[in-house]
DNA sequence: TTTT
DNA sequence: TTTT
């Protein structure tokens, strides 16, 4: 079966890195990728694409991209879905990232927001920052590993 | 901006092919993607992909395929969310179909089915086959319309 | 970098499939992908397109497929050069696989030529039968071996 | 049937834009792609993927992009032959673009190329600064457009 | 015939 | 819950 998926966007936030139990990391992020035309309004909208990425290779992407910057990532389509705490199923629809291209620094993400202006700093979160496996341990089974 | 997707996969039923109120036609499927690796008991999950299709392609689509048959789609992910009946917002993550290849006809998944045996015939409902615009119409907003 | 083909076409002919000397198995084939539109004569022309798949997949791949027969392959698009007997500069451009889907067997493809008549069946050369690694061996130095 | 290429790459030089004889825009171009891995002897290779953009699209793309901007492209692939000069059937896959994403100005990558040094400025021939139709028409026949 |  |  061929499943694949290629997008290029900017981060919504910083890569939300995590560990299993057993110490394997995954990274978490939202791409807002705008849309080709304009809607009624005149206006570029944009579609908030969901994310994941696991092992070492989330690890450097945590590091060196951020809020803001422009990425590309590809892989392959994942649903998914649980009981949130009001009882109802949710369906999640992600994209699982095997490959990826960073077209702007975080350093450069920062600059560009630090010159054009108000806008606050990105939080500078330890655990996107090569944060030691078992620091921000969580609840994520290894039954989930995507292999 | 890059939005790409490329998936081979099986209806998990037929189209549902719709109508905005001015007459524009709209297909609703789901895919079954065969993942490309077992999970921890050796078997073989699927990932299911929402996605529509819009305007003639919508009702050729409809009429060519249906449950069970394999197809190819080729699109962009788009994500859209509303308040469901208890109040609460849900989020949807579809592909917009901007191009498909048919790999089984609908007769041949159909005969597939038949020959396998007990699995009763899929149901050919009205609005799958060139449908009246204006027949089945349901709330749609124009504004809808991805262009 | 981003470089990502996918394409759904018909193996032109078997799979040659060959070992460098150190018996990492290749496979070569093209693959006939029906362009979208008429020409104006108002005949379907087909993009031909060269292709390349390494290792123990190029074994599975010849095995299963077959000329004629319907595949999904993935892959980067790779360029190199070679001077040929003439003593000109010959630039090639090629999709190096690293996945497949069969939408159809062997089998099938060759049931369907059959049924079609005239044409005579698909030889069945050796070496796209579980070749030995060494039986046809070629002169490809493994320094051409993509990774 | 499914034909997609998705790439991001380096420009090789300005976009060579041409009319054909009912002054249809043609832009012709080769992106660098860097590979995924490095070679035997550590060095990350390229390769040159030449690429063909029509009409309006190929005058936008022309006067945006130049020699060592980064961009996005999307296409299929198709394949043509001609003979050369010597007699010789030359075969020829390139990527028919139909959507593309600049993802570093022209300025900003001659600025670089500027600030890098020695480097020569990008010559600026007046046939990618939207030429007129008809200016430096050549002998490309309107049966070669893809529609 | 190639880009950073 | 969203980026430029």
């Amino acid at each position: 079966m061929i499943n694949r998926v290629v997008l290029i966007g900017r981060m919504t936030k910083d890569v939300e890195l995590r560990y299993t139990q057993s110490g394997t990391a995954v990274g978490s992020f939202t791409l807002a990728v705008n849309r080709p035309f304009k809607n009624n309004n005149g206006e570029r909208e944009a579609d908030f694409i969901n994310a994941v990425i696991w092992r070492k290779p989330a690890e450097n992407f945590a590091n060196f991209t951020g809020k803001g910057a422009q990425v590309a990532i590809e892989g392959r389509l994942q649903t998914r879905n649980y009981e949130n705490n009001q009882g109802q199923r949710v369906y999640v629809t992600e994209v699982v990232v095997d490959n990826f291209s960073l077209l702007e620094s975080k350093a450069e993400a920062d600059k560009r927001r630090a010159e054009n202006g108000t806008e606050q700093p990105a939080q500078q979160p330890s655990n996107n920052k090569f944060a030691q496996p078992g620091n921000s341990e969580i609840d994520i089974s290894d039954d989930d590993l995507p292999f």
